[in-house]
DNA sequence: TTATATAAACTACAATGTAGAATATATTAA
DNA sequence: TTAATATATTCTACATTGTAGTTTATATAA
């Protein structure tokens, strides 16, 4: 029982991608439309920021507040970015994910290029 | 609310590549052995078979019993295999997960290639 | 000073991940 | 023939992750 480390959940895996294609502007409600935009998955608002507090609390992301929008007011925007480990983690998911693949073909799919 | 289809959780899809893996000789351990061996995830047996069951539920897997192994004795073992629509939601999930990661690059990788 | 826009925090529950003990069933040895 | 042992699944319980909905905070404009 040495290496313990947890992997990451499906959606926290997005999240974590989202934030890393968002750059400098990556907070709840771009998030939310990035996720709608690419993928589709249309979550609440609530259901990220829980789980976005969860992976602040494991270290794989950090956030600062920033000011409100200058545009129309509102409060203030929370900023996230990933951490090093965060992007460890997400290379560990890609590489195992990867390996499972490997040599598995689907109906209809051509293996590769 | 139209297209209501859940996501496979990141276990899910282990378990589904590896009896696609296994071709006909995918069951319990052989399941487990394989997990260990690809991608050092050490899972009880017990939490194997609950997954499985729940895939079964959602009609992801089909599954037959087998003759209990001519070798040493033993119960029978239960055959596992993907069904179409098994085959469907991992494409899906594989999709998803290319699209969130096409333009992100992590430190010290290169994009492609 | 209230309406409205923007955004985050809180609360609660459902689904998925995971472990460990219990049970079933076959073979082999005494 | 029955106790020991090997192989394999089922059952029970709990932790973690996924997700929704409501509430609260805070800024601007009317």
């Amino acid at each position: 029982m040495s290496s313990k480390e947890k992997y990451l959940g499906e959606f926290e895996q997005f999240l974590l991608l989202s934030i890393l294609s968002l750059g400098d502007d990556a907070y709840g409600t771009t998030i939310r439309q990035l996720l709608a935009d690419k993928i589709e998955r249309d979550v609440t608002i609530g259901a990220l920021y829980t789980t976005l507090e969860r992976l602040e609390k494991k270290g794989f992301v950090e956030s600062k507040m920033g000011e409100a929008t200058r545009e129309r007011g509102g409060r203030a925007k929370k900023y996230f970015k990933v951490s090093a480990s965060g992007e460890q983690a997400l290379k560990r998911s890609k590489q195992a994910l990867n390996t499972m693949w490997q040599d598995v073909t689907l109906r209809g799919e051509h293996s590769c290029e």
